[in-house]
This record gives C-alpha cells, sequence and structure tokens, in this order.
DNA sequence: TTGTATGCGTTATCAG
DNA sequence: CTGATAACGCATACAA
C-alpha cells in the first residue's frame, strides 16, 4: 500500500503538501498540485482512513441505537437517518439492541472510545442518568421528550396525539376504551399512560387495568390480543394500538374471528404506515422518515435542540 | 484524555507493559498488573480505538450492504447479521443504497481504506466484475448464487424454489401461471425467469410476457398489481409473489375487490414471513435470520466457502 | 518478565 | 506557497 509519504517522493514535494493536495488546501502551486495527482493516479493511492481518525480525533461516523430492526417503525426511522447520513457523507454504525441495557452501553462506549462522532438513541431501555454521563464525549441525541437542556432530541408529544386520538374515540360515542403498547417503560409509553389517565379523569370512565394491554410489536400479536379482549367479561369497544402492524394483525384476526371492524370493535392505529392506508385504520399520523432525518442533523450539529413534532389524526375506516 | 503513556507513569510501568495487560497478555507480573489496573481505574482512562485500529491495521467493523430498511426482508436478513456480530465483537456499518451503484462504491470503497475489515453484500446493482477488483481488500460476501471461486456467499437456490412452486400450482391444476418480483436485474430473478422458462417448456404452456410483473416490493403494491392482472385479457389463475409483503397487499385488495382467493386466484408467496402465517398465504420458506448469520461468519473467517440454502415450500390456504 | 524504539498513515503547527 | 517535524495513541519486534 503506497502512502503519502511515497506519494511525496514520487510528486518530489513533502507530504504536507501532498496532504494539501488531497484535502484541498488553497495555496498550493497548480504545478505541484498535478505532479501529486499523477503520482495518485499511478500508484493506486488509497488513503487509510483509521489514520485520518487517529489524527483527527474525528471518525464521520454516527452511532444509530435500536432495539429491532424489523420493526417497520424503526425501519422507517433509519431510512430517514440513513438518507441524510448520505447527504452530509457521515456512516453509521448500528447498534441492535433488543432493549438490553449491556448494548445501549456499549454504543455508548463506542462514543467514549472515539469510535463514533455521535450517538442517535432511537429507543433505550437503559437509565437516563447513564446517558448523560456520556455526554461529555460527543452529542447524543434521543427519540423522545427530554426536559434535560443537555440532550438533543426529536420526539412525538406523545400525550397530545394520546388524547386527541382518544377525544375522538370519545365524540364518537365510546366509553369503554383500551389501548395496547410496545412496552410499558419508556418516556413514550408513559406519556401516553398521562394522557389515558387524564382522559379518564376527566370523562370520569371507570379505570380498567385489563385496558392497558402491553407486550406486543408484531403484525401477529394480533391474535393474542383479539384473544385476550375476548376474554374479558367486559371488552373495549375500541382500542388505540400504538403500531399500525399490530392493528393490521388486529383487523386481519378479527376478519377470521368474524368480528366486525369498526362496529364490535373500533380501532385507531399509530404512524400511518402504508399497511394502515391499505387496510384503512384510522390512524395517528407521525413522520417517521422526517423525524429520522431531524434526529441525524441534531447528531451532527453542535447546538442542541429540541425539536416537538405534532401527530396528526387520518380518519379512515376503523373507527 | 489520559492515555497508556501516563497510565505507564502513573503505574511506573513502561507503555509495553501497560500495553500487555490492556490486552491480557501473559507474562505480565501479578504486581505490575495491579498497578496498570489501579492506575486505568483511577484515571478513567478509555482507549482510543481508532489508534488501535491505525496501529493493528483491522477495525472489526464488517460493512453491510442492502438497498432498503424499511422492507422486512432486509430487515430479518440484518437481524441475522447483527446477531452474529454481537456474539462476536464486530460492529457493523450500514449501507444503505436504494440500489445506487455509486453507493455500492462507497461502501467497496469503505473497504479498500480499511474502515472496514470486510463487506457483506446483502443485494446488489453494480456488475460483478466491480466487486471483483474490491477481492484484494478483504473479504465479500455475497447473498447469491456466484460460481466466483473467490467470492464467499450464502444464497437459496432460486431456481429449484421456483420450480417447485411452479410445479406445485402445476398439479393443482394451475395453466396460467405468472410471477411478481422486485426487480428485473439480479442473480436471483435471473434464477427464477430461468427456472419459469424451463417451466414453461417442459409443460408447453404459452409464453405470456405479461404474466412476469416486476417493480415491486412492498405490501401496498398489491393494489397495483391485481389491478395489471385485471385488466389482462386472458389473466392468470395463479401468480407466483416473490414477497410476502407483497402477496399481502394483493390478498388485502382482492378482499376489497371481492376477489376470491383461491378460486379466481391463487398464490404462493415467498420467506415465509409472519404475516404469511397470519393470512394462511402458501409460501416458500427462506430462513432469512439463518442466511444472515451465515453471511456474518462467511465475512469474518479466512476460508471461501458457498453455502446453499433450500427453500420449502409451505402450504396453506391460498393455493 | 520488562522496557526501548519504531512503525502505523495522517494532519497540524510553525518556521521559512 | 512549502517543508520539517511533532503529534495522534497504540502495538510489537527486539533487546535485555
Amino acid at each position: 500500500m503506497t502512502n503519502i509519504k511515497d506519494l511525496a517522493k514520487m510528486a518530489n514535494v513533502s507530504v504536507s503538501t501532498v496532504s494539501r493536495v488531497l484535502n484541498n488546501h488553497p495555496y498550493v502551486k497548480e504545478e505541484k498540485r498535478l505532479a501529486v495527482l499523477e503520482a495518485i493516479r499511478k500508484s493506486n493511492y488509497q488513503q487509510n482512513i483509521n489514520a485520518v481518525h487517529l489524527s483527527k480525533g474525528k471518525t464521520q461516523l454516527i452511532g444509530v441505537v435500536l432495539p429491532f430492526t424489523d420493526i417497520p417503525y424503526f425501519g422507517q426511522l433509519l431510512k430517514g437517518i440513513a438518507s441524510q447520513a448520505l447527504e452530509h457523507n457521515y456512516k453509521l454504525m448500528l447498534f441492535q439492541t433488543d432493549y438490553i441495557e449491556s448494548r445501549e452501553l456499549e454504543a455508548l462506549q463506542m462514543l467514549k472510545q472515539k469510535q463514533i462522532d455521535s450517538l442517535i438513541i432511537c429507543s433505550r431501555a437503559c437509565e437516563m442518568a447513564i446517558i448523560k454521563e456520556y455526554l461529555p464525549y460527543g452529542p447524543i441525541v434521543l427519540c423522545e421528550k427530554v426536559e434535560d437542556e443537555e440532550l438533543a432530541a426529536t420526539f412525538v408529544n406523545q400525550y397530545q396525539a394520546f388524547m386527541m386520538a382518544l377525544e375522538y374515540l370519545y365524540e364518537k360515542g365510546h366509553r369503554r376504551i383500551g389501548y395496547t403498547i410496545g412496552r410499558k417503560k419508556g418516556t413514550n409509553s408513559h406519556e401516553r399512560q398521562l394522557a389515558y389517565e387524564d382522559f379518564i379523569k376527566k370523562y370520569q370512565l371507570p379505570l380498567n387495568p385489563d385496558y392497558i394491554i402491553y407486550g406486543y410489536y408484531h403484525l401477529e400479536d394480533g391474535e393474542q390480543i383479539v384473544k385476550r379482549i375476548q376474554e374479558m367479561e367486559e371488552p373495549p369497544s375500541a382500542i388505540l394500538v400504538t403500531s399500525d402492524q399490530v392493528a393490521a394483525g388486529i383487523i386481519t384476526h378479527c376478519q377470521n374471528e368474524q368480528i366486525s371492524i369498526p362496529e364490535e370493535l373500533a380501532l385507531i392505529g399509530f404512524d400511518n404506515q402504508p399497511i394502515a392506508r391499505m387496510l384503512d385504520i384510522t390512524t395517528i399520523e407521525i413522520p417517521l422518515e422526517d423525524i429520522g432525518k431531524d434526529l441525524f442533523l441534531q447528531a451532527i450539529h453542535e447546538e442542541i435542540s429540541s425539536i416537538e413534532i405534532q401527530a396528526k389524526l387520518i380518519e379512515r375506516g376503523t373507527v
């Protein structure tokens, strides 16, 4: 492998000049520049990027932490992130965590080790306090509401989104309303729960703990959910499903079971994924790809900002 | 940031000894080891991984090239790859290409620049010849049938899989059989086409070019496909759909259009994704996660191997 | 078992 | 505009 030293020799200049040419610095006589370029051409020179990284202390690499890669929600987020990474000449380092804390720590560690310049955490299992410990080592961007001034974030106002959906169902006459959610933990889940509780209180509805159904992420989970609902003494007349995928699963299973939607069970999905349009699912639109883009931009910019995204209700046929 | 030099001073040893402790080398007196460990503890030392990379000429990073991140097919492949990466202490660098050649080249470039140790190409747009040029710089693993001895690959025998599906449809009495596919280009597509042509020839069926429908990847594409079929003078009685996602889309749209499956249109999906089980889709099972694992293992092993995966027909209700 | 010296390939500083 | 030379932080051959 030829290096800049070799190039310098070939072009009869110093390594500094070679470096200048390589980095498009001004103040290089055209003549020497051409000589260097010629040497590069002839030698099939290839920059060793690790040396650049070491020397500069930067890697042009952004870490992306997400629990699952095979869930469309994260796939779309990733798509947005990747599109901007490409545009800004950054590369992505992927950390698929399965919500296992140690894996999230590994990603944070990479930040500390300077293998990545900043870290985007799409969803996390570990404590916020731990994350904050790593702030000195580089920007960290989250995809959830965060009160801390030191942390950048792009997030959906989940409280408002949830409340909007609940109010809509109430307007439509529903009084027994439940919701399904991926996991109980997490800021987003918490925000939603708050909205739910406030809603319940506002209209003085009974709080039935069975109506909060969690642990489901996938299309195929719809079956389980429907089963659980069917087993209830007083099943909900409507449910908020925090993923269109799961909503689609529920609908499909209901068809098999001859449960008519929305008559017997109304539902509102989340995200407005293609499948929602397809199955005519009333849903809360969340611009995941755009959020991904914002997340990336925040990861490479110095200023710490907090971007709140408003969700939108899309009325279709499941309510 | 403290470095090994500082540690050496603190522990009253040489940098080599520090390095040895860091890398668990033998031949270090317990006493000195403890001194170093203590220094590490006290100093909040953090190894600069870029320096390690430069020094070693390796990065413990594997590149993954794939066109889309929001298609379950690739999500599952990625899941398998990621699981093994984790197990073997490698990190992943993601290249989302949208089948744009220049992006694939970028990934290959990274290999040349030694930013990644090897490259897994899940699907490609560029010529094989180009890929082969980069072979000197590190292992390249493909996810398609490849005759070249220098290239590692894990792939599904698409010809056999396709033929199996076609024969099954023939047995069931179908004579007008079409298929939908993501793109016309690509080894996998080619293999499938070969199988299709051989099948047509074998049973002396008419070759209707309209029956080969390409350009569709997503669930929501089902609508388009059904429309195209409906517009045909002599529509196929059965189609092979090379993605369960698309198959699901077709089924959903057929329900809206009151087209009964399998009576009016039979179909066989591909991959055996959760959605296939859900919608009771007859499909060709492809163990994507396992393939992903194999791809990764090939990427880190020296020996070049070629692993052929057999697909399996799963009989359900759409034929 | 330990330390010295050198190399890894670049960038950056500073003097000219 | 150009070139020496010192970082960057670590690994390792070699000597002891």
